[in-house]
DNA sequence: TTGTTCGTACGAATTTTTTCCTACCTTAGG
DNA sequence: CCTAAGGTAGGAAAAAATTCGTACGAACAA
């Protein structure tokens, strides 16, 4: 009765792939394993395989066996993750206050005028809400 | 010449006990135990002592051992740390956008009247300084 | 003085994560 | 048909992170 568990944590290695599929969708070991060596660090393309392997039998990936290369998918949606790691981030390192979050991230990042007026817009429609 | 790696890179359970220092100071590992096992989950006090013991090693803490209790503190500010941890966040989930994870986050946790004011105020703080 | 309590140090075992070797299968070209 | 290129699977090795047993020292109460 007790299903469900927090799959939701992938380790380091594991979010560099879901980083990748990410970014360039549904995509093959061959793809992924490309854009690591690219954009991260040097890394085996068998390695690559294996970990997406593991990823599928812990059911943080999907794949679609249907042709020969099998083409890896994200098994949640994108944004789910990332809030859910979002939160947990939050929760760790400003006792879940998100705006003492973000209050070190605009002291940090000084954002662009741009940036700001989007921050603002969102802000007032929040506020409106309420 | 090339001195000072990243020594910031605190494992998850580096990473509580970090949150536990920030939160107490400066603390013996019998303190820090106590902690962890009240806010996090059951571990053992050799388990923590070393732990503790390794990230000195690393570093990441400092320990005063003029006494017979070592006391222990991290090495670095604690903002410091936090901004990095923050940084390589936004870096990895967002792009480095820091408004991408600004909407996501006012999109999940609903602040309250209070956060959305003080937001409001920081952003017209930094708003007039363009 | 003695023994109990509470501390550190060390080393090893365990578990988890990461890496990669090897075997074998399928497809396309010659 | 044969070979080369490029896949997958599985298992084992290696590395990293975590856990804990044991030894031993200092402090203090009896």
């Amino acid at each position: 009765m007790k299903e469900n568990k927090r799959n939701i944590d992938p380790t380091r290695s594991e979010l560099e792939i879901l980083q990748v599929l990410w970014e360039f969708g549904p995509s093959t070991v061959r793809i992924v394993n490309d854009k690591l060596n690219e954009q991260k660090r040097e890394v085996n393309y068998t390695t690559t395989l294996k970990l997406m392997q593991i990823m599928t039998e812990k059911g943080i990936l999907q794949r679609d066996e249907s042709t020969m290369k099998h083409v890896y998918s994200p098994a949640e949606e994108e944004q789910k993750t990332k809030s859910f790691l979002l939160n947990r981030f939050v929760d760790n390192m400003y006792n879940g206050s998100a705006s003492r979050l973000l209050m070190q991230l605009l002291g940090n990042k000084r954002p662009s005028k741009k940036e700001l007026d989007e921050i603002k817009k969102m802000i007032d429609k929040l506020d409106k809400e309420k």
